[in-house]
DNA sequence: CCTACTTTTGACCAATTGATTAAATTGTTT
DNA sequence: AAACAATTTAATCAATTGGTCAAAAGTAGG
């Protein structure tokens, strides 16, 4: 009944086109653009061009759909920001540069997932504990990512500062203007343009802050 | 047929229980724990201990209800913020000094608002319009704000920096906590009591931190 | 008490929701 | 082609949605 492999198409090994992947970047879209509630599934299966019932075929439930995304996603984002963090460079100036280039780069590519991830964990905080069990099965320890920063930042002549707060200013500064792209964009930046200009020299902006804030030479 | 007026109570001068403010009050709590789409005018009636025709009745819609909360929302950042940027000073350290004062008080008063605000605008970009009449009624071209922080910023000796590369820093590092709390606790302050202390202490180190960035000392 | 009004209620509505099911179609194997 | 399994479809479900409406209850003035 609920056989959820597909042999068709396997064969042809280019095209990743499988009835899964099709409702899942349906899916994606659609949730990305109005969220788990606001979400139809009827608009999903139009976005894939497929009939309605085939996404409960393929995927159950609504919730099973949308767990699918919100894990991929969050994929997305915590393995690279867990090798910048704990990279083995013993100089603060390359991590902070790391983190930095790091955060906004993902904002780069994908300007909805930070959002997206706060939004739901927000609106159902039950969603956290996905989360947690990732950096569970990850194998990393909360307080070691202070720690590694930490060590890192007592060294040579650095203006002191918590971890911390380093750590929060940086993604502070790289992710919150993305997020607050349409209200920045009425006040600041009323030219399109003129955003994006500001968002491609934001990495250099930011790094430069950073080395202020910790009184060091970039 | 549709008189929204309500005569029972008005002359009672103390408290502020008309159905109107019920209603309201109840509306706001589920908006926020829910967001537009994700909230029901029956929970609406229920925390307002009221039967679901009176929500029709004194707002005729969910959306009116909302925008009602919505413009609220608006009203309640607004003012503070456009006061504290046209303020008379012309020592941008004081400018600075208000902006951040200013955002980590909103923060802490309404912790929830900026996120809301954002939500409800991304979700429903339609609504990015309230925003706009709402500065239009207030007279204020957003082009003045960048050239009243730009001309505080062209005295003394000071390192150069963009206006709007000012603002967004300061509101990012003022507001992104906040937002991200969920998963900053997760990740940084695990014990909610260690990351209360560092809001409380927000105003000042963000302060620091712009100080450093404009390389004048606080 | 009677009348005119506002406010409140519960029954009800059409539309939509996520989900199920059985039948139809397609694909594969022999 | 027959038989079997996998996929796709359309019809349909019960539950829920925002919203309406007429009747009931409350209120005030005369």
């Amino acid at each position: 009944m609920n056989r959820l492999k597909s042999s068709k198409y396997v064969d042809d090994a280019e095209e990743e086109r499988s009835p899964e992947t099709v409702i899942l970047e349906a899916a994606k879209k659609v949730f990305i653009r109005k969220g788990y509630d606001g979400a139809r599934m009827q608009e999903i299966a139009d976005e894939a061009g497929m009939n309605k019932s085939l996404l409960h075929y393929y995927f159950r439930s609504k919730e099973q759909l949308f767990n699918k995304i919100f894990r991929e996603m969050l994929m997305f984002v915590w393995p690279k920001v867990e090798a910048t963090i704990f990279r083995e460079s013993s100089d603060i100036r390359h991590v902070v540069k790391s983190l930095i280039q790091t955060y906004t780069l993902l904002v780069r590519q994908r300007p909805y997932v930070f959002m997206f991830i706060l939004e739901e964990i927000g609106r159902h905080p039950e969603r956290i504990q996905q989360l947690k069990s990732l950096i569970d099965d990850w194998g990393v320890k909360p307080q070691h990512i202070i720690k590694s920063i930490d060590k890192k930042l007592k060294t040579k002549h650095i203006h002191h500062i918590d971890a911390r707060e380093l750590i929060i200013n940086i993604i502070s500064l790289c992710v919150f203007p993305m997020i607050a792209q349409p209200v920045a964009m009425l006040f600041l930046w009323p030219d399109r343009k003129e955003f994006e200009k500001f968002m491609q020299r934001r990495s250099e902006h930011v790094y430069m802050a950073m080395c202020n804030i910790l009184k060091i030479k970039s």
